[in-house]
Order: structure tokens, then sequence, then C-alpha cells
DNA sequence: GCCGTTTTCGGCCCGACTGTTTTCAGTCG
């Protein structure tokens, strides 16, 4: 039995006795059964007694040891035999609750979403006791948006929202602070809406010049406290505005960058110490409210470290605060070992690249321009590369500050060969070997590439190792792992591409990097100088994967880095 | 349904907003 089928099952019986009218206090003790399976390391076998496990007692465990012998649920079957299937996709509608969805079935027959949505249209719904006409219309309402618009947005979506409400923010004299909160400020890849708090002594004058000043496509509600919108920047996405007093802006920004899970972790440890965590504050013993300057006091006062947004997930973070310390920050990164130039398809100079990198204190740097394949992108042949670097040589010199190394993003051909040979890829510093072509081949050829590259002794690095982007397109879905133990056995650095559009690998693949043993470097691919500045958002990604500092090449001293790319010569 | 160093019952994180009520249940994050 698949350890990932018992979770689902879990939580679909939550789900079906949500809709049941069920205790939800049950009904969470199966979504907690749920997690505290997912969040255990270790596989089913592994495990022992599961009734053992902190959330699992003797009615989650029945159903697990079932699912385990026999294969099947009685306690899902009989869910099944009362509850309509169709009922479970309308839990997704917003603004619609196991208990209104019962109701619903209960007393109009509705059993599915096209029953639901027929019942509007007849104008049945207003009739209903505890309904009424907004209800109907944002049911109706509701059913149209789950067809058209987008479930989660990726990071580089909403990340124009962001600076666009950030730039409204700045120009509102009342706004005393402000941030973006929310899985945004934790670097998920993907986020459904973007929160921001507010510190406001004028909450109704801040309010009204936001929504004056935002393309509001519609309000979704409208509070003293609390504003929720949807806004279209680039696409339409709701935003949750949070509007509260200064001294209160710290404990709410901690409230709403969440994760849920997290907030839950640090109120019960709240509660042990006989405090209660709100938005508004601490609540002491006595009754009185503590607030703070800085999230790094409001978790020192709970005696913790200050735990970084990017971590903030699923609770566990708050077992893991002695590898805090090691954990990489931007202030460690030293070097940037894969950009682009004017050479080939890079919208700065090679002067302007490195000065670039100088202003950013780094000690290292790698030029990697295109090969030739790449024609799009003006790929250089062996000739202009030669000459390229020669000039690299010739340009390092005049810089004592950094290191300039002379490297290449080379492509991976679809025939499983390397765009230029041993005799070129000898004289460079840094080799980055690509796949940019042919994504539809089967996963075997794929391998093929990847593992000729991999055994190439001039090749450092496999860059974008996935070849996809955030919420548009999967890559050429390879086999990671396999990809991971040939850069162990190889001695190559995988890559974490720091653009937002990548965040390739993807968390549980750099997991599993630092698991293995395989160096990471975090690099920005930049194609211009302010394409330098993604660093900051691969670091937070790399912190969601708990990337220690030694495992990130490029936090690397100049020698020890040097060292590791002169071994395979 | 789960849990327990104020333990076998009583609480489970906490508060805002909406739409329907006429004081609050349901939903959400």
């Amino acid at each position: 039995m698949n350890k990932k089928i018992i979770i689902r099952t879990l939580e679909k019986i939550a789900l079906y006795m949500e809709l049941k009218g069920e205790n939800p206090f049950k009904v969470s003790a199966f979504r907690k059964a749920a997690q505290a399976l997912e969040l255990d390391q270790r596989s089913l076998d592994e495990i022992e007694d599961v009734t053992k496990l902190k959330g699992i007692g003797k009615g989650t465990g029945d159903v697990i040891l079932e699912l385990i012998n026999d294969n099947k649920s009685t306690v899902l079957e009989e869910l099944q035999e009362e509850v309509p299937k169709g009922l479970i996709p309308m839990m997704k509608l917003q603004g619609l609750g196991g208990k209104k969805i019962a109701k619903l079935y209960k007393e109009l027959g509705i059993d599915s979403m096209e029953t639901l949505k027929a019942a509007c249209l007849n104008e049945e719904i207003q009739k209903l006791p505890g309904f009424g006409p907004k209800s109907e219309e944002k049911i109706l309402k509701e059913i149209n948006d789950f067809e058209t618009k987008p479930d989660r947005q990726p990071i580089w979506k909403t990340e124009e929202t962001v600076a666009f409400i950030q730039d409204v923010l700045t120009s509102i004299a009342e706004v005393t602070e402000f941030s973006v909160a929310g899985s945004f400020r934790r670097t998920k890849e993907t986020s459904k809406d973007i929160d921001f708090i507010i510190a406001t002594a004028e909450p109704a004058l801040v309010k009204e010049q936001l929504l004056a000043a935002l393309p509001v496509k519609e309000t979704i509600a409208s509070g003293d406290t609390k504003v929720s919108v949807t806004v279209e920047v680039l696409e339409p996405i709701d935003v949750d505005f949070r509007l509260v007093a200064p001294e209160e802006f710290v404990t709410a920004l901690h409230h709403f960058t969440g994760s849920k899970d997290h907030n839950v972790k640090m109120r019960q440890l709240a509660k042990s110490q006989n405090k209660k965590i709100s938005e508004y504050g601490v609540e002491q013993e006595d009754g009185t409210v503590t607030t703070f300057a800085s999230e790094t006091e409001f978790f020192a006062h709970f005696g913790l470290p200050f735990i970084p947004p990017s971590v903030r997930e699923d609770g566990r973070e708050l077992d893991r605060l002695d590898e805090l310390p090691e954990l990489v920050t931007i202030e460690d990164i030293k070097g940037d070992l894969h950009m682009h130039t004017t050479w080939s398809d890079g919208a700065n100079s090679l002067t302007e690249m490195i000065e670039a990198c100088v202003a950013k204190s780094y000690q290292f740097m790698v030029i990697t321009d295109h090969s030739q394949y790449l024609k799009v992108a003006n790929g250089l042949t062996p000739e202009r590369l030669t000459e390229q670097h020669a000039l690299i040589r010739e340009t390092n010199k005049k810089y004592s500050e950094i290191e300039v190394f002379s490297g290449t993003e080379m492509d991976i051909l679809p025939d499983a060969s390397l765009d230029f040979d041993d005799d070129m890829l000898s004289q460079l510093d840094f080799v980055i070997a690509s796949i940019h072509s042919s994504f539809q081949q089967p996963q075997e050829q794929i391998m093929e590439r990847i593992l000729t590259a991999m055994k190439n002794p001039n090749v450092h690095m496999i860059a974008h190792p996935t070849g996809r982007i955030v919420g548009q397109r999967d890559g050429y879905n390879p086999d990671v792992e396999q990809i991971l133990d040939w850069a162990k056995e190889y001695g190559k650095i995988v890559e974490l591409n720091a653009s937002p559009y990548r965040l390739d690998l993807a968390v549980p693949y750099l997991v599993l990097a630092q698991e293995k043993g395989v160096p990471v470097a975090i690099n920005t691919d930049a194609h211009a100088i302010e394409g330098l500045e993604v660093m900051e958002t691969g670091v937070k990604h790399a912190q969601k994967a708990w990337l220690k500092k030694d495992t990130v090449v490029n936090t690397w001293s100049l020698e020890k880095f040097k060292e590791f790319i002169n071994k395979s010569k």
C-alpha cells in the first residue's frame, strides 16, 4: 500500500465528513492524521506502529490498518454511500462549505455543480432559509470563475502585481509601514492570492486612497480592517489588505505571513507558555498585550531565534532550530556562475556585467554565453568563444577585487552530442551543459543526453536540470534522482536557476540533492544587470529546501571554488 | 477523533467579514 494513497484517503474521509456535517474537530482529526503521515519522512514499511504517531489514534489508525491489509476503507465506502460524489468539487467554490452544501443537497436535491448552477438560474436558492439573492448571485459567479480562473499563479506573474501595489502604498502619506505577506513573502513558487499588511493610524483614509489607485475588478469584502479585492494588473488576482495600528504591524505581519501550520505551531507554543498570540499582539497571562518592533523580537519573546519566512511551512521548522545558523543566506553568496552578455543574447556588455558583480561585492563570477547551436540567442562559435576567452583573460587583469572566469553555457544537442569539442572545452575555466531543444524526446533519450554531459570531464555543471517554467511548462521530464546520482558519481554541480520563471531545481529535488551530497550552485542566469537581482529569490528558494551554506557552491571561498573547477582537469 | 507533567473529560488557534438575520452561523485564512 502506497503511503500517498493512505494520505489521500484520510483527506477524502475528512471531506465527506465535512459534507455530512460531522463534528469539525473530528473532521480535523482525520486531516491531522493525514498530515502526521505526510510529515513523517519514513516509508510505510519503516513505520512500525502508525498509531504511535502523534495525531493518529484508534479511529484513524484502524482506517490506515484496513487500507494496508485489505486495500480498502469501510469508513470511506460507507460515507460514499451516504454522500453523493458530485458534492466534492463544490467544496472548491469560495463561500460554500460543508454545511451549506449539505443543506442545498438536503433541501433541494442539489448533487452536482450542474444542478447547482441550474438551481441558481431558476432562483431556487434564494428561497432557502439562510440563503438570499446575494448568496445565489455569488454562487453563480463562483461557478463561472471556477471554470475560467486559474487556481494559483506563478511567482513571476504575481511579482508584477506586488511591485505595482508597493508603488501605490509608497505614495500614500498616511501609510507608516507596509509589507507583502502570505505565500509571496514565503517565496512559494505559486500563490493563490496576495496579502499585504499596512500600518496606519488612519485606516479609513488609506483604504479609500488604496481602492482608488488600484485597478480593482471586483470587491470581495470591505471591512474596517480587512479589504479583499480582485485586481487586474497583469492577470486578475485576489489581494487581501489588512489595515492595523502601527504597533500591531509586526504581529500582524507574522500572522499573515503564515503558513497556517506555522501559526498553529506558534500558537500552541505560546499557549504552553500561558500566552496567546493573535494578529494584534501577544496576550500575557495577566491580560496585557505585548507588541514588538521586529519579528526578531517577536520570536525572541518565545525563546526562539528569527525564523525566516521562507522556511515557515509545515511547522517542522520549529523542530529544526539548530539548523538555522547553517542555512544559506544572501550574505553568504560570493559569486554567480551563470550569466550572459551582449556576445550572445544578453543586454549588457562584459564590462558592465563585471562592474555590476563588483558592486555586489562578489569575489568571483563566470561569463557563460550561449554556444553556437542556439542561433536564436546568437550563440558563440568556437572562434568567437576563443576571442571572448582572450578578452575575459585580459579584462580580468584590471580587477583585483573580483576573479572573472571564462565559461560557456553549452547546449547538449538532440543527438546527445555536445556543442563544443573537448579541445575547445578544456581551454575554458567553467563549462555549463544545458538542454534547450527537443524537449519532447522520450525520457530515455533525454537521459542519454544528460549522461553524455555528465561523463565529459570538462563539464562542471548541469544548468536548469528539468527545463521547467513555473506554472507554464513541465520541461523535458528527466529522471531527476538519476541525475543527482550521476552528479555525485561524476563530481558535477547541479544548478538552482534562480530566475522566478525557472526555480529549477524545485524544492523537493534540492532536498534530495543535499541528502545525496551533490553540490548546488544558485545562479541568476542573468541576461542583463537587473537579472542579477534574482539571486535573492534563488537563495530563499534554497532555504525552503533547507540548503546549508556548505552545499551551495557560490558560498565557497574563491580558493575552494578554484580547486573544485580544476580538479577535473 | 485525539490528547494529556493542571489527564480520562473537555478542549482542540483565533479573529474578520458576509449575508442573513435581528444576534449569529458559516466560511475563510
